[in-house]
DNA sequence: CAATAGATCATCT
DNA sequence: GATGATCTATTGC
């Protein structure tokens, strides 16, 4: 296990205080995307043994935002977009990766929100197991494929109710950090729009640089 | 450092 | 049949 590389990293969660985590309510998903993405940087993503404090997330505004998926409209891949709030939206990019997305807003409005990383607080061998090398912890969730491999998610989770389970998003005490805002990585279409938003000097931001594509 | 190639497949045209 | 909300390893400066 590589040394711990940031001077806030905290000891790990313990199991008993995971289990004691209170899951988001539905209510909490029931906004527009942009408000949710920003509030949910500093909650607790857990399933399992591991768990990972959200630090880095997208928005996707539905069918009028030509990034996203829902933009070609209702198909059975994005079914759950429409749906009620607060359920994952997992789906498979570049035949090798799953993405996670926490669908917002209210039912046949099609916005959601995706995670692109997490600082990891609980089940850091376990990650480890499953993401083979890394250099240091911070980069075991540092991106949208990194942190499904490493958490264990797969598209199996498809739908899954977040303030239910398995897989669910929890209250944590309050995070402290500044909000940075950019454009969003790796899409085509509407590249400017800023909406993607991250803890600001946090060590496990994919891309702390705002590079583009 | 930066740029690029290759892996690999569900989804949509 | 082409593409993509990615990652890693490798090459080149």
């Amino acid at each position: 296990m590589p040394d711990r590389d940031s001077p806030s990293w905290r000891d790990e969660i313990s199991g008993r205080q995971l289990a004691r985590l209170k899951p988001l309510p539905r209510k909490f998903y029931e906004r527009p995307s942009i408000d949710v993405a920003r509030s949910v940087l500093g909650k607790i993503l857990v399933l399992g043994e591991c768990a990972g404090r959200i630090v880095e997330v997208e928005a996707y505004l539905g069918e009028t935002d030509r990034a996203a998926h829902a933009w070609h409209g209702r198909t059975p891949r994005t079914e759950v977009l429409y749906g009620a709030p607060g359920r994952a939206y997992i789906y498979l990019i570049y035949g090798m990766y799953e993405c996670l997305n926490l669908v917002a807003e209210p039912e046949n409005s099609p916005g959601c929100v995706l995670v692109r990383a997490l600082e990891p607080v609980a089940g850091l061998a376990r990650m480890l197991e499953r993401r083979g090398t890394v250099a240091r912890p911070s980069q075991l969730c540092s991106g949208p494929g990194k942190l499904t491999r490493a958490m264990g998610i797969t598209r199996e989770l498809y739908g899954c109710d977040l303030a239910r389970g398995p897989l669910r998003v929890c209250e944590p005490e309050s995070h402290s950090g500044e909000i940075e805002t950019s454009p969003r990585i790796g899409i085509r279409h509407c590249v400017d729009w800023p909406l993607r938003f991250f803890l600001r000097g946090n060590p496990c931001v994919s891309r702390p640089l705002l590079a583009r594509r």
